[in-house]
DNA sequence: ACCTGAACACCGTTCAAGT
DNA sequence: ACCTGAACACCGTTCAAGT
């Protein structure tokens, strides 16, 4: 009913004046935290001058431009995701294997997989950021920490060399084009509250897929009940392991790895 | 030396009045050519509405926003790509199958990600776009179509019902993934200009990658060279094959189709 | 119904000036 | 060396007014 609580709050409208020095690193930890809470739009120099207590100018002693903080803070979350110990998710990465460590190559690859996914799945912005950072080209240090981690487990998986370039590709590309197509749902399951609205999300978007022109989209009708039901944690894996049975398929000397798999 | 040729030209300083109505068809076709011209900042209502002779109330009967102006250029652009009859394309889709029509199920998925790769490097601003749309969820027509040609040859291989969605979800997010990553190269390979410029340009990306920290990177260092050397298309058509040999691992009634491999 | 174009709020960025 | 904040050019969008 009152718009400002009655209470015995100190005065303060604005955060009171910043006690930190000014940093690279606290103008990107603020970066991701606006850009977490509005998602692109939400991080402005405005926004983020207010949050930080300062004027543009002091921004722009520390990143060059709004480009170079965008890929600060994509470099920063990433670097997150993927760092070794922070590849035991922090809820199992699938049902059939529930506590160990993960330990076989193939395991450390879906870790890696997962990592990025549930990344993109707390931090939506990241999958539009992940395509414009990456296709910036190799100054980028983002392309690399993610190649590197998965290129490691293909060296592990037992690839002849001369493939090693084109499996971790692979690998890369699916999981990079499968998370950011996922980025949606989640952005969208919290934009709409809990898991109860999520579900209302999915059987509005299969109701619509079920609608489609029967003579242009027979397909898309015929699978409209799956988007319904699916777990996107479960497709994603699924996706992963036909990219590790392929790659399995295509060198025999690599086992293939796969967990077992009913039907 | 003269910035104004002597020529007998007439004195139009803007284009002359338009003579066509303007449709929404037309707003949308200069938008793709200020996009492909310019790139993402290439498109601005100030550019657009002087390249349609008109004012931005004008383009805003027709179009919602921007928004809605990126989303019908990006659907124009995938609706020609993914078309039936565009997908043989312009380029034969491998070296070892050069001129005959595609007739397998995994021949016409190749070419569907053909269609689609040559879609990105044509108009690198899809890359970003297409997640961007993708991720707006059920509303957009462009998931769905890419959808459709996907999946009806899915279908086709043999794979089991049950699996339909899985196993095109699988293909789509790879391909999106993949050509998405490799806008990067082609935008690159075009702002340099020649052929011999996109060399120096993967030269110039695989030395950076050879330099990268030892401790931290030595997967990424081994394959630098790679890097130098591979083709995209080739790439790309080879993480296809992966998923395509994944499906057809998992669900053995399905004829793998696989080109020969040499090695 | 379709178009005009001035006006508005807001954006990223700069820079002379301070400490 | 680091920060301030007014100012600038430009952006997407609106809307009263025209035809």
């Amino acid at each position: 009913m009152c718009q400002n609580g009655g209470m015995t709050a100190p005065t303060r409208k604005k955060p009171e004046r910043r006690t930190q020095a000014l940093t690279r690193e606290r103008i990107v930890e603020a970066a991701v935290e606006l850009l977490d809470a509005g998602g692109e739009s939400g991080l402005t120099f405005r926004t983020l001058t207010e949050r930080l207590a300062t004027g543009p100018g002091a921004v722009y002693w520390h990143v060059a431009n709004k480009e170079d903080l965008l890929g600060a803070a994509t470099d920063a979350v990433v670097a997150a995701a993927v760092a070794p110990d922070s590849t035991v998710p922090a809820h199992p990465a699938d049902p059939t294997d529930p506590a160990e460590p993960p330990s076989s190559p193939h395991d450390r690859i879906r870790a890696v997989a997962f990592g990025l996914f549930d990344a993109i799945g707390e931090h939506p912005w990241l999958a539009t950021q992940l395509a414009t950072q990456i296709s910036r080209g190799p100054g980028g240090t983002v392309a690399p920490q993610i190649f590197e981690s998965i290129g490691r487990q293909v060296r592990a998986m037992g690839v002849p060399e001369g493939s090693w370039f084109t499996a971790a590709s692979a690998l890369l590309h699916y999981i990079l084009g499968a998370a950011g197509q996922n980025a949606a749902n989640s952005a969208r399951a919290r934009a709409l509250g809990s898991d109860a609205n999520r579900a209302e999300f999915l059987e509005t978007a299969s109701t619509a897929w079920a609608e489609l022109d029967p003579d242009d989209y027979p397909f898309t009708r015929a699978v409209a009940g799956r988007l319904r039901d699916h777990d996107d944690r479960e497709q994603f894996l699924a996706g992963v392991d036909f990219v590790l049975a392929g790659i399995a398929a295509v060198h025999p000397d690599v086992g293939d790895g796969r967990r077992p798999h009913r039907g």
